[in-house]
DNA sequence: GACGAGTTTGCATCCGGATGCAATGCCTAT
DNA sequence: ATAGGCATTGCATCCGGATGCAAACTCGTC
């Protein structure tokens, strides 16, 4: 990048356009665009002149003049709510990097209880972002999406429509939940209990479901079906505050690590209770946090970086294809088995008999 | 919003333009322009006509023609890195709605050791963003910084460059640290140690600086000064286990809550000492984790509301005026007193006696 | 009823690139 | 040497709003 003598460094200096480099080059135009576009017919030789010229002297293509001719803004608008969810940034951070491997930048936009949702939505179409990643699993009904999302490309991560007129990404919740009440099952617990989030969410509806309904079938108890209200810390303690005073739960499953922590932390400094001994604990997610060695919570591993490559692969077709076939595509996780559902020798000894139980 | 009979929800259906609706009108282009433009000369009847039949047309301005004729794009750059630390997002979620209320959308510009910065700044000037907000105190050189705002209006949140020639925002972190060590003391440690973060970071360097100072002044031995390299858990941990070996220190510093809660666990936990009774830890930043009961660390809590609020006003004040004036502005923050450096039994003394010591 | 000031409205052009189409150039085959 | 075919390049126009300027109109006044 070549400096710009006598620049104060803020004051407006309009940058060079295509038209002026042009005429420096004593070239067309045309033939500035053609060089900064690939694919385009021009030779190589006066390609590699300009953008040597453009080097020079600074030019730099204007991307809004651009999306305005192409009608392209190459710009994806992640919509976004429950930040304070750590698994939720460290699944942008991934989501935004592989969108702009693909070339596009991701535009954020916070739906959150403070803000005014209608103008999110509108600023969404305004900027004529080419796709809409929609992560909030909250607040927006199934028409506001669908008017927002309609005419480019759309995915719903972690959340679904009950119409399924979208197309959605998903760990497996089903799996997650089935597999922890099997967890459950084998080390010996039979009274188990289940505390939700935020009612009415998919993922939320589908790990409830698909738990109790394995629970039943496995002959188990299930002594609280608690709804934590959300899925905050708090929620998790209160919830673990009353299924640690009815003695008689020996696990419990929580419907995402957050509220696990809370709720380990009510039963086991709350109530003074052991964990995994008297109460084991599995979470869903695998955030860092389950990670310290404080909880080593057992939890089911959302596969991150498959979600993360199949939204940015469902968005590129979309975008390539002119018609729309939404689709569901839950995703596989892993069970990952921590000390919060068996204590240590019990893990040294599955690990050494070269089972699955992964912790890391 | 009125409907559009027919559609498939997917079709590029091309939005009407202001020179459609004109013409259905019987109107000029320009009238419909005005209509949408405060403070232009439109009498209020035509205005009030337009408006309606662009609701009933569902007819919206382009934001990404007005951009190129105005040279305004509207848009707020957020350059953004350490995801992982709760505070940000929560950081990221306040600005982004403010910046919203005075008409600026946030792009969020992901900075990581994973992606390709050099793009990312490439982008924030190719979309013409108006004004760029850095929150990412790591990675990015005062040059390339000074090269992406070039000509916008910007603001460095919670870091600085040392000459100084960029506006910045930040917790008055000489003062939080300052107040740390006055407490320390005041609560009769005198072995005193530090953790520190991301070195050669703003943030970390004059929490050090002036921790190390103030606990010099008041005649406490400093008996370690640790840099984690990185303001993570596993950091703080390590830390901890450092300290703790050593018998000798009776309080510690982290320099974020993240940090202090690793060396938490790894005091109490890793090596069984007694909170505050054998040490006393706080932290700086106030998450929402330090408020778990589990730890109630005594932290400094950031003016996160104050911070967001003058970032705003600075941005709009630069996007107002043409000469740009760096300046440095610190925001007091809070010292909250928690368990992690008083007894219970303290601190109801404190709070009995009326005086300052927040909790929640 | 005419004139001047002030307000509305429309016209024309601009913002900076993208792109269909025609013009030009170059090479090959005859 | 000449015609046909492909590769390059330039011309003109478009994308959708914003805006300076002039035309048209509204009122109030004398």
């Amino acid at each position: 990048m070549s400096t710009n003598a006598g620049n104060d460094g803020k004051s407006p200096r309009k940058p060079i356009t295509a038209r002026e480099l042009a005429r420096l080059m004593g070239v067309s135009q045309s033939a500035v665009s053609r060089a900064f576009t690939p694919g385009t017919s021009i030779s190589a030789e006066l390609r590699e002149r300009i953008l040597r010229a453009a080097e020079e002297f600074d030019y730099q293509p204007n991307a809004i003049a651009s999306m305005l001719s192409t009608r392209r803004s190459n710009i994806a608008g992640i919509v976004v709510s429950e930040m304070q969810n750590p698994f939720y940034p460290s699944l942008i951070e991934k989501l935004s990097r592989e969108l702009q491997r693909v070339g596009l930048q991701s535009l954020m936009f916070n739906i959150t209880r403070g803000s005014n949702i209608e103008e999110q939505l509108v600023a969404l179409r305004k900027y004529n972002v080419d796709a809409v990643v929609v992560i909030s699993a909250t607040v927006l009904s199934g028409a506001s999406l669908r008017w927002a999302t309609e005419g480019r490309a759309a995915v719903l991560v972690n959340r679904t429509i009950p119409d399924q007129t979208l197309t959605s990404v998903s760990c497996d919740n089903i799996e997650g939940a089935r597999a922890i009440a099997d967890h459950f099952h084998a080390i010996g617990r039979r009274n188990v209990a289940f505390v939700g989030g935020l009612p009415h969410t998919s993922t939320n509806l589908e790990r409830q479901n698909a738990f109790i309904t394995r629970v039943a079938e496995l002959g188990m108890t299930l002594t609280h079906a608690i709804s934590g209200g959300e899925y905050s810390y708090e929620a998790g303690y209160k919830a673990g505050m009353e299924i640690g005073a009815a003695e008689r739960t020996d696990a419990a499953f929580f419907a995402n690590d957050i509220l696990a922590i809370g709720g380990f932390d009510a039963l086991k400094d709350g109530l003074g209770l052991r964990v995994p001994e008297d109460i084991a604990i599995a979470g869903f997610d695998d955030v860092a946090m389950t990670r310290w060695p404080r909880y080593s919570l057992t939890t089911f591993r959302q596969p991150v970086d498959a979600i993360v490559a199949k939204t940015v692969a469902l968005i590129m077709e979309q975008l390539a294809s002119k018609a729309y076939t939404p689709t569901q595509n839950p995703l596989s996780g892993e069970l990952l088995v921590r000390h919060s559902t068996l204590g240590a020798q019990a893990l040294e000894q599955i690990e050494a008999s070269g089972q699955t139980p992964a912790s890391r």
